[in-house]
DNA sequence: CAGGGAGGTTAGCGGTCGTTAACCTGGAGG
DNA sequence: CCTCCAGGTTAACGACCGCTAACCTCCCTG
């Protein structure tokens, strides 16, 4: 994994800052002011690195699906063919979870905000989204293929549901650290598939 | 269960109309007027039946909340006592399920419009929240002794994101009815608490 | 049958918000 | 050293939105 090492562009800044809080108040809630008061400039400052407050919202959904989509395809291609069913599920989970742990604010976005989007970045954000979570019901059906294929998407989203619950375990020093949650979840995950598979 | 048969009230068709506009478009996404046309009624004759917005989103937060709450009392006295904790986990669980299922656009409202609450609203439900969640807490520790409390707790959430997840399985027709999405739940949640208290 | 309140209506005020316009400035390049 | 542009600034506009004011109209009741 290629780890950034260089300073955040401006642009990374407030794309960071506007998905925490469009995540805490809503797209609708945060103003403009806001944002850029969030990375030490004013207002209408943003307007030289974002078309608008749409723009960012945009950029910020599609990345997400994108990337989600991009690590479960490398994960795939990874570990398929050469591992059992559970070991390419379980790649799965821990991509998932790892993206749910260190980026709250965008999982929170992910499925909360989708609707503020022009029609065109919807249908992208959309298609994104359905090509992951196929991706999820393939290998799903593959290890249990007794779960006929609607079932099987539904627990898919079912787990998603599960394992984005992450922004509720928020109270810090509660749970055990962020190595226990994330086999917490994925044990979770694991079982509630189990018991989605058996008859 | 005594079924409400005589007309709703002015004041419920609002709020039900009020819920599903918010879920949809959250909080601030959604004008009085909208609101009002939704009713049949136009923008400013909602303030004969409600102080304002807020009150409105507040009395459905409450309410919420509220009524969770004492269902799952009433069915922990129920079946408490004279029953196995697995089932009153079970009933637990259908309740949550029943409730999700029939009123999505209140359970979508639950986790995501809180903090558009004035203070005193917001602590009231969350408190409703934080002892229908240590009510969990308290059966599942019962069935999984070896539950530690904190994890107890983490995995009572994620199981709420798991079952509150109905809201993105809506493509109708695509998923096995009504009764084959509980029961698919159901098992699902069963499977991620036994996968949650194995050691 | 008078009267009054419940439950509407439209007009409009005041504040907020996204966006644009016009201007400023420091630093890199010829 | 001049120039120019990237990246800021403040002012202000126009639209929208929550809410109030003022008014109207049934219908129920004494």
């Amino acid at each position: 994994m290629a780890t950034r090492t260089d300073a955040p562009t401006r642009r990374e800044q407030i794309l960071k800052e506007a998905a925490r809080l469009f995540a805490e108040r809503g797209f609708h809630g945060v103003g403009v002011d806001e944002i850029g008061a969030a990375v030490g400039i004013s207002g209408p400052g943003l307007y030289r690195h974002f078309a608008g407050k749409d723009a960012m919202l945009a950029e910020l959904l599609v990345g997400i699906s994108g990337r989600l989509l991009t690590g479960a395809r490398r994960r795939l291609e990874e570990a398929g063919g050469v591992s059992a069913p559970e070991a390419v599920l379980d790649s799965l989970i821990e991509g998932h979870i790892d993206f749910a742990l260190d980026d709250r604010p965008l999982i929170t976005l992910h499925d909360r905000e989708l609707d503020r989007l022009r029609d065109t970045d919807r249908k992208l954000v959309r298609q994104l989204q359905r090509q992951y979570v196929e991706l999820w019901v393939g290998v799903v059906r593959e290890l249990y293929p007794e779960l006929a294929e609607p079932a099987a998407r539904s627990a898919v989203h079912s787990v998603f549901g599960l394992l984005n619950s992450t922004p509720h375990l928020t109270r810090p020093g509660s749970l055990p650290g962020r190595a226990g949650t994330a086999e917490l979840l994925h044990r979770m995950a694991r079982g509630a598939f189990a018991a989605a598979g058996s008859r």
